[in-house]
DNA sequence: TATTGTTATACTCTATAACTATA
DNA sequence: TATAGTTATAGAGTATAACAATA
């Protein structure tokens, strides 16, 4: 494991990086009220608009207790975002699946992070590939994969 | 204003910053954790202990209610780790201040975010400055001044 | 009158533990 | 016995509205 640094180069970067944090979230959060959804509601929604999955999955996703996507999946069933299938090969499992409304309020909900878009169109492809291979080097190989699996 | 991109490398940038978001708020709450605080008590101290400020500000600072100062700060007074002291210039103003103590939680809470600083130092000098120039150019001129005012 | 901080209220998220129905 | 989902509970964060003290 390599050592940190504290240049000032280095610590630029980190507040740089503490920014683009910061804008996320709220740009997230914001994307989320105008739908009337808290944050939790909308990174549910947004998992299940991919891929259908039971419970369990959902919480091991975000790294929660299975009993809070009991409260947080009620709430958007009752909007009419979500529903609760049976699973066919084991009558434990409930699938959480969106409606056709959530499906589109999942969409209009990613079309709305404009942020995360919008400022690379101030780069050039070049740069961006650059900006790319910088990122894919500090999070490591594996980080796309990490996210993709339970 | 540029247009939004949908070229593969830059949905593969977002889904990058998505996944350097998303580590860097687990290493903050574990941090946090570490020392038996909230993610936003965590946050509140580490305002604090770069410049005691009024309630009202921190609410600023945070972008949340100043009601919810309130309960922070007495959590964080209860456990010793700020205190509040009058403002000689209006008595209608606390100033939350970090004590002693909390001075010290604060710096360890800081050394503790190893991620956004360890990755970095796989990169050379040179690709440190080039990621530095281009979040900068993504963040725009005036994103330091954005987060250094109330 | 306006501002600062607080209180009261209601809702949501969170973890923990106990419960049920399946496997 | 073990697992999936739920319920019950308690603590914390959040916004809203109303309040006392001060400007």
């Amino acid at each position: 494991m390599a050592t940190p640094r504290t240049d000032p180069v280095t610590l630029e970067v980190v507040e740089l990086i503490g920014t683009v944090v910061a804008r996320y979230y709220e740009e997230y959060e914001r994307a989320a009220a105008a739908h009337s959804l808290t944050g939790a509601q909308a990174r549910v929604l947004g998992l299940l608009s991919m891929e259908p999955m039971p419970m369990r999955k959902v919480a091991n996703k975000l790294r929660c207790e299975p009993s809070n996507i009991t409260g947080i999946v009620d709430r958007l069933e009752a909007r009419g975002l979500v529903e609760r299938r049976p699973d066919p090969s084991d009558r434990r499992v409930k699938l959480a699946a969106p409606t056709k409304e959530g499906i589109g309020t999942a969409r209009q909900l990613r079309e709305a992070l404009g942020f995360a878009r919008e400022p690379l169109a101030e780069l050039s492809d070049a740069e961006r590939t650059v900006l790319r291979d910088l990122l894919r080097r500090m999070l490591g190989a594996n980080a796309a994969l990490e996210r993709s699996q339970p």
